[in-house]
DNA sequence: TTGCATCCGGTACTCAGGTCCGGGTTTACC
DNA sequence: GGTAAACCCGGACCTGAGTACCGGATGCAA
Protein backbone atom coordinates (compact mmCIF):
# COMPACT_ATOMS: atom_id res chain seq x y z
CA UNK A 1 0.00 0.00 0.00
CA UNK A 2 1.14 3.42 -0.86
CA UNK A 3 0.74 6.67 0.72
CA UNK A 4 0.31 10.00 -1.16
CA UNK A 5 2.20 12.94 -0.13
CA UNK A 6 0.11 14.59 2.48
CA UNK A 7 -0.25 11.76 4.24
CA UNK A 8 3.50 11.15 4.65
CA UNK A 9 3.72 14.58 6.21
CA UNK A 10 0.99 14.28 8.44
CA UNK A 11 2.35 11.05 9.58
CA UNK A 12 5.87 13.03 9.78
CA UNK A 13 4.40 16.08 11.43
CA UNK A 14 6.22 17.70 8.38
CA UNK A 15 4.80 20.62 6.10
CA UNK A 16 3.98 18.79 2.64
CA UNK A 17 6.33 21.45 1.06
CA UNK A 18 9.17 20.15 2.87
CA UNK A 19 9.35 16.76 1.17
CA UNK A 20 9.57 18.07 -1.69
CA UNK A 21 12.12 20.25 -0.70
CA UNK A 22 13.99 17.46 1.13
CA UNK A 23 13.83 15.35 -2.20
CA UNK A 24 15.14 17.96 -4.00
CA UNK A 25 17.60 18.13 -1.02
CA UNK A 26 18.65 14.87 -1.56
CA UNK A 27 17.64 13.90 2.13
CA UNK A 28 14.69 11.69 0.73
CA UNK A 29 15.05 9.44 -1.87
CA UNK A 30 12.72 10.03 -4.66
CA UNK A 31 9.52 8.06 -4.82
CA UNK A 32 7.57 6.21 -7.61
CA UNK A 33 5.27 7.82 -9.57
CA UNK A 34 1.41 7.34 -10.15
CA UNK A 35 0.83 6.88 -14.28
CA UNK A 36 -0.27 10.69 -13.57
CA UNK A 37 2.66 12.15 -11.83
CA UNK A 38 2.10 11.90 -8.10
CA UNK A 39 3.97 11.13 -5.54
CA UNK A 40 3.47 7.86 -4.14
CA UNK A 41 5.56 6.83 -0.53
CA UNK A 42 5.92 3.75 1.38
CA UNK A 43 6.18 3.90 4.99
CA UNK A 44 9.61 3.79 5.26
CA UNK A 45 9.77 7.15 3.99
CA UNK A 46 7.52 8.42 7.71
CA UNK A 47 10.70 7.09 9.38
CA UNK A 48 13.46 8.73 7.18
CA UNK A 49 11.69 11.93 7.93
CA UNK A 50 11.25 11.54 11.35
CA UNK A 51 15.00 10.61 11.65
CA UNK A 52 15.86 13.63 9.64
CA UNK A 53 14.11 15.67 12.65
CA UNK A 54 15.10 14.11 15.18
CA UNK A 55 18.81 14.88 14.02
CA UNK A 56 18.24 18.28 13.54
CA UNK A 57 16.68 18.60 16.87
CA UNK A 58 20.60 17.96 17.70
CA UNK A 59 21.60 20.47 15.85
CA UNK A 60 23.05 18.61 12.52
CA UNK A 61 22.74 20.83 9.15
CA UNK A 62 20.32 19.37 6.52
CA UNK A 63 23.60 18.78 4.56
CA UNK A 64 25.22 16.60 7.79
CA UNK A 65 22.43 14.56 7.93
CA UNK A 66 22.56 14.02 4.15
CA UNK A 67 26.33 12.78 4.81
CA UNK A 68 25.04 10.60 7.30
CA UNK A 69 21.92 9.12 5.74
CA UNK A 70 23.99 8.30 2.77
CA UNK A 71 27.16 6.51 4.46
CA UNK A 72 24.58 4.65 5.88
CA UNK A 73 23.79 3.61 2.61
CA UNK A 74 26.55 2.79 0.21
CA UNK A 75 27.88 0.48 3.09
CA UNK A 76 31.22 -1.41 3.98
CA UNK A 77 33.21 -0.06 0.79
CA UNK A 78 33.02 3.02 1.98
CA UNK A 79 35.48 2.51 5.30
CA UNK A 80 35.66 6.57 5.47
CA UNK A 81 32.49 5.90 7.84
CA UNK A 82 34.52 4.96 10.61
CA UNK A 83 35.99 8.23 10.53
CA UNK A 84 32.65 10.42 10.05
CA UNK A 85 31.07 8.27 12.80
CA UNK A 86 34.13 8.81 14.69
CA UNK A 87 34.47 12.75 14.39
CA UNK A 88 30.39 12.64 14.89
CA UNK A 89 30.69 10.60 18.52
CA UNK A 90 33.66 13.42 19.23
CA UNK A 91 30.63 16.27 18.38
CA UNK A 92 28.46 14.79 20.07
CA UNK A 93 30.23 14.14 23.24
CA UNK A 94 31.24 17.87 23.13
CA UNK A 95 27.83 18.82 23.06
CA UNK A 96 26.82 16.52 25.90
CA UNK A 97 29.53 18.06 28.28
CA UNK A 98 28.46 21.66 27.77
CA UNK A 99 24.83 20.40 28.21
CA UNK A 100 25.83 18.76 31.59
CA UNK A 101 27.35 22.09 32.53
CA UNK A 102 24.05 23.74 31.74
CA UNK A 103 22.01 21.96 33.73
CA UNK A 104 24.26 22.05 37.09
CA UNK A 105 24.24 25.20 36.75
CA UNK A 106 20.55 25.61 35.76
CA UNK A 107 20.17 23.08 38.84
CA UNK A 108 22.35 25.17 41.22
CA UNK A 109 20.13 28.12 40.29
CA UNK A 110 16.90 26.45 40.67
CA UNK A 111 18.25 25.19 43.96
CA UNK A 112 19.11 28.15 45.22
CA UNK A 113 16.09 30.70 44.43
CA UNK A 114 15.78 34.39 43.85
CA UNK A 115 17.92 35.62 46.88
CA UNK A 116 20.71 33.97 46.27
CA UNK A 117 20.49 34.54 42.53
CA UNK A 118 20.02 38.64 43.54
CA UNK A 119 23.39 38.21 45.26
CA UNK A 120 24.69 36.99 42.17
CA UNK A 121 23.19 39.26 40.02
CA UNK A 122 24.48 41.97 41.50
CA UNK A 123 27.92 40.37 41.75
CA UNK A 124 28.18 40.23 37.79
CA UNK A 125 28.25 36.18 38.35
CA UNK A 126 24.92 36.16 35.96
CA UNK A 127 24.12 35.71 33.37
CA UNK A 128 23.20 32.54 34.59
CA UNK A 129 23.82 29.46 33.73
CA UNK A 130 26.28 30.09 30.84
CA UNK A 131 29.35 31.60 32.00
CA UNK A 132 31.61 28.53 33.10
CA UNK A 133 30.89 27.10 29.59
CA UNK A 134 32.23 30.35 28.10
CA UNK A 135 35.72 30.11 29.96
CA UNK A 136 35.55 26.07 28.92
CA UNK A 137 35.03 26.93 25.33
CA UNK A 138 38.25 27.25 23.41
CA UNK A 139 37.89 30.28 21.24
CA UNK A 140 38.75 28.64 17.94
CA UNK A 141 36.00 26.75 17.79
CA UNK A 142 34.55 29.20 15.12
CA UNK A 143 30.85 27.87 15.76
CA UNK A 144 30.72 26.09 12.45
CA UNK A 145 26.81 25.34 12.52
CA UNK B 1 42.07 49.90 29.93
CA UNK B 2 39.54 49.41 26.58
CA UNK B 3 39.60 47.48 23.79
CA UNK B 4 38.31 48.26 20.33
CA UNK B 5 35.71 46.30 18.21
CA UNK B 6 38.05 44.41 16.29
CA UNK B 7 40.17 43.37 19.45
CA UNK B 8 36.81 42.19 21.33
CA UNK B 9 35.84 40.57 18.13
CA UNK B 10 39.10 38.70 17.37
CA UNK B 11 39.25 37.63 21.30
CA UNK B 12 35.49 35.78 20.72
CA UNK B 13 36.04 34.98 17.53
CA UNK B 14 33.63 36.57 15.89
CA UNK B 15 32.96 38.55 12.99
CA UNK B 16 33.46 42.22 14.27
CA UNK B 17 30.10 43.05 12.27
CA UNK B 18 28.65 40.62 14.69
CA UNK B 19 29.40 43.22 17.95
CA UNK B 20 27.28 45.43 15.91
CA UNK B 21 24.53 43.22 15.00
CA UNK B 22 24.47 41.60 18.59
CA UNK B 23 24.06 45.60 19.69
CA UNK B 24 21.11 46.20 17.86
CA UNK B 25 19.67 42.85 19.08
CA UNK B 26 20.25 43.69 23.04
CA UNK B 27 22.45 40.95 23.51
CA UNK B 28 25.68 43.09 23.92
CA UNK B 29 25.33 46.46 25.79
CA UNK B 30 26.15 49.46 24.47
CA UNK B 31 29.66 50.43 25.10
CA UNK B 32 31.13 53.53 25.47
CA UNK B 33 32.49 55.63 23.14
CA UNK B 34 35.25 57.35 22.51
CA UNK B 35 35.22 61.44 21.90
CA UNK B 36 35.26 60.60 18.19
CA UNK B 37 32.27 58.22 18.57
CA UNK B 38 34.42 55.05 18.24
CA UNK B 39 33.00 51.75 20.37
CA UNK B 40 35.43 50.99 23.53
CA UNK B 41 34.22 47.89 25.43
CA UNK B 42 35.97 46.57 28.23
CA UNK B 43 36.84 42.71 28.81
CA UNK B 44 33.54 41.67 29.80
CA UNK B 45 32.02 42.14 26.58
CA UNK B 46 34.14 38.96 25.27
CA UNK B 47 33.14 36.91 28.01
CA UNK B 48 29.54 37.65 27.09
CA UNK B 49 30.57 37.11 23.50
CA UNK B 50 31.68 33.50 23.93
CA UNK B 51 28.71 32.75 26.47
CA UNK B 52 26.25 34.06 24.00
CA UNK B 53 28.17 31.54 21.34
CA UNK B 54 28.53 28.64 23.69
CA UNK B 55 24.71 29.09 24.49
CA UNK B 56 24.02 29.18 20.49
CA UNK B 57 26.01 25.94 20.02
CA UNK B 58 23.21 23.94 22.43
CA UNK B 59 20.38 25.17 20.23
CA UNK B 60 19.33 28.62 21.89
CA UNK B 61 18.25 30.95 19.79
CA UNK B 62 19.60 34.67 20.03
CA UNK B 63 16.13 35.26 21.80
CA UNK B 64 16.38 32.48 24.15
CA UNK B 65 19.96 34.12 25.13
CA UNK B 66 18.61 37.39 24.93
CA UNK B 67 15.87 36.24 27.47
CA UNK B 68 18.60 34.26 29.59
CA UNK B 69 20.65 37.36 30.03
CA UNK B 70 17.69 39.58 30.63
CA UNK B 71 16.61 37.54 33.34
CA UNK B 72 20.03 37.13 34.98
CA UNK B 73 20.13 41.14 35.00
CA UNK B 74 17.22 42.17 36.81
CA UNK B 75 17.23 40.51 39.90
CA UNK B 76 14.67 39.03 42.26
CA UNK B 77 11.68 40.83 42.01
CA UNK B 78 11.31 39.33 38.78
CA UNK B 79 10.48 35.79 40.41
CA UNK B 80 9.36 34.00 36.56
CA UNK B 81 13.08 33.45 36.45
CA UNK B 82 12.46 30.36 38.66
CA UNK B 83 10.22 29.09 35.91
CA UNK B 84 12.13 29.97 33.15
CA UNK B 85 15.10 27.99 34.42
CA UNK B 86 12.69 25.26 35.16
CA UNK B 87 11.74 25.52 31.45
CA UNK B 88 14.94 25.58 30.25
CA UNK B 89 16.02 22.46 32.32
CA UNK B 90 13.57 20.41 30.86
CA UNK B 91 14.66 21.48 27.68
CA UNK B 92 18.13 20.51 28.67
CA UNK B 93 17.63 17.12 29.95
CA UNK B 94 15.73 16.43 27.00
CA UNK B 95 18.69 17.27 24.73
CA UNK B 96 20.85 15.33 26.68
CA UNK B 97 18.70 12.15 26.48
CA UNK B 98 19.00 12.50 23.13
CA UNK B 99 22.17 12.93 22.45
CA UNK B 100 22.95 9.93 24.72
CA UNK B 101 21.19 7.73 22.43
CA UNK B 102 23.29 8.98 19.34
CA UNK B 103 26.29 8.55 21.64
CA UNK B 104 25.16 4.88 22.12
CA UNK B 105 24.41 4.29 18.66
CA UNK B 106 27.36 5.77 17.08
CA UNK B 107 29.97 3.68 19.43
CA UNK B 108 28.30 0.64 18.39
CA UNK B 109 28.36 1.39 14.88
CA UNK B 110 32.05 2.06 15.29
CA UNK B 111 32.91 -0.61 17.83
CA UNK B 112 31.08 -3.15 14.90
CA UNK B 113 33.13 -1.89 12.00
CA UNK B 114 32.23 -2.00 8.25
CA UNK B 115 31.83 -5.41 7.99
CA UNK B 116 28.79 -5.65 10.34
CA UNK B 117 27.75 -2.04 8.92
CA UNK B 118 27.51 -3.85 5.93
CA UNK B 119 25.38 -6.63 7.23
CA UNK B 120 22.92 -3.76 8.36
CA UNK B 121 23.19 -1.76 5.45
CA UNK B 122 21.20 -4.51 3.44
CA UNK B 123 18.33 -4.89 6.56
CA UNK B 124 17.90 -2.03 6.36
CA UNK B 125 18.54 -1.01 10.05
CA UNK B 126 20.69 2.40 8.67
CA UNK B 127 20.31 5.31 8.61
CA UNK B 128 22.95 4.63 10.86
CA UNK B 129 22.22 6.31 14.69
CA UNK B 130 19.30 7.91 14.37
CA UNK B 131 16.74 5.00 14.26
CA UNK B 132 15.90 4.48 18.09
CA UNK B 133 15.55 8.36 17.96
CA UNK B 134 13.11 8.20 15.40
CA UNK B 135 10.68 5.76 17.23
CA UNK B 136 11.61 7.36 20.58
CA UNK B 137 10.37 10.96 19.39
CA UNK B 138 6.65 11.67 19.95
CA UNK B 139 5.26 12.80 16.29
CA UNK B 140 3.85 16.04 18.00
CA UNK B 141 6.93 17.90 18.94
CA UNK B 142 6.66 19.91 16.05
CA UNK B 143 10.71 21.42 16.14
CA UNK B 144 10.13 24.43 17.49
CA UNK B 145 13.89 25.26 16.84
C1' DT C 1 -18.83 11.93 -15.33
C1' DT C 2 -18.73 15.32 -12.56
C1' DG C 3 -16.89 17.68 -8.71
C1' DC C 4 -13.70 18.68 -5.43
C1' DA C 5 -9.69 17.59 -2.77
C1' DT C 6 -5.09 16.77 -3.70
C1' DC C 7 -1.03 17.05 -6.26
C1' DC C 8 2.19 18.92 -9.79
C1' DG C 9 6.38 22.00 -10.95
C1' DG C 10 8.29 26.47 -10.64
C1' DT C 11 9.07 30.43 -8.39
C1' DA C 12 8.85 33.75 -4.78
C1' DC C 13 8.68 34.71 -0.13
C1' DT C 14 9.89 34.34 5.00
C1' DC C 15 12.80 34.23 9.04
C1' DA C 16 17.05 33.76 11.63
C1' DG C 17 21.57 34.88 11.88
C1' DG C 18 24.97 37.06 10.06
C1' DT C 19 28.19 39.41 6.62
C1' DC C 20 29.53 42.87 3.18
C1' DC C 21 29.63 47.43 1.08
C1' DG C 22 30.67 52.21 0.50
C1' DG C 23 31.42 56.81 1.52
C1' DG C 24 32.96 59.41 5.20
C1' DT C 25 35.48 59.89 10.07
C1' DT C 26 38.90 58.91 13.64
C1' DT C 27 43.10 56.87 15.50
C1' DA C 28 47.68 55.37 15.74
C1' DC C 29 52.14 55.69 14.39
C1' DC C 30 56.15 57.57 11.95
C1' DG D 1 51.39 66.70 10.08
C1' DG D 2 50.53 62.93 7.01
C1' DT D 3 48.74 58.65 6.03
C1' DA D 4 47.23 53.92 6.50
C1' DA D 5 44.50 51.15 9.25
C1' DA D 6 40.48 50.86 11.86
C1' DC D 7 35.98 52.55 12.65
C1' DC D 8 31.33 54.69 11.84
C1' DC D 9 26.35 54.06 9.95
C1' DG D 10 22.67 52.50 7.04
C1' DG D 11 21.35 49.40 4.10
C1' DA D 12 21.99 45.57 0.83
C1' DC D 13 23.15 41.00 0.53
C1' DC D 14 23.85 35.99 1.83
C1' DT D 15 22.91 31.10 3.59
C1' DG D 16 20.04 27.64 5.68
C1' DA D 17 15.69 25.84 6.24
C1' DG D 18 11.49 26.00 5.08
C1' DT D 19 6.64 27.87 3.36
C1' DA D 20 3.40 29.97 0.28
C1' DC D 21 1.34 30.68 -4.02
C1' DC D 22 -0.05 29.70 -8.72
C1' DG D 23 -2.36 27.83 -12.75
C1' DG D 24 -3.03 23.55 -14.41
C1' DA D 25 -3.33 18.29 -14.03
C1' DT D 26 -4.86 14.10 -11.39
C1' DG D 27 -7.44 10.89 -8.14
C1' DC D 28 -11.27 9.18 -6.41
C1' DA D 29 -15.97 8.82 -4.67
C1' DA D 30 -20.70 9.37 -5.43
Amino acid sequence: MSLRASQVADAAGVNRETLRYYERRGLLAAPDRSPGGHRMYDEQAVVTLRVIKAAQRLGFTLDEVADLIEVGRRRGRDSSLQARAAEKLVEVEARIEDLILIRTNLRAAIAAGCDDLHQCASSDCCPIPFVDLADVTTPERTSPR
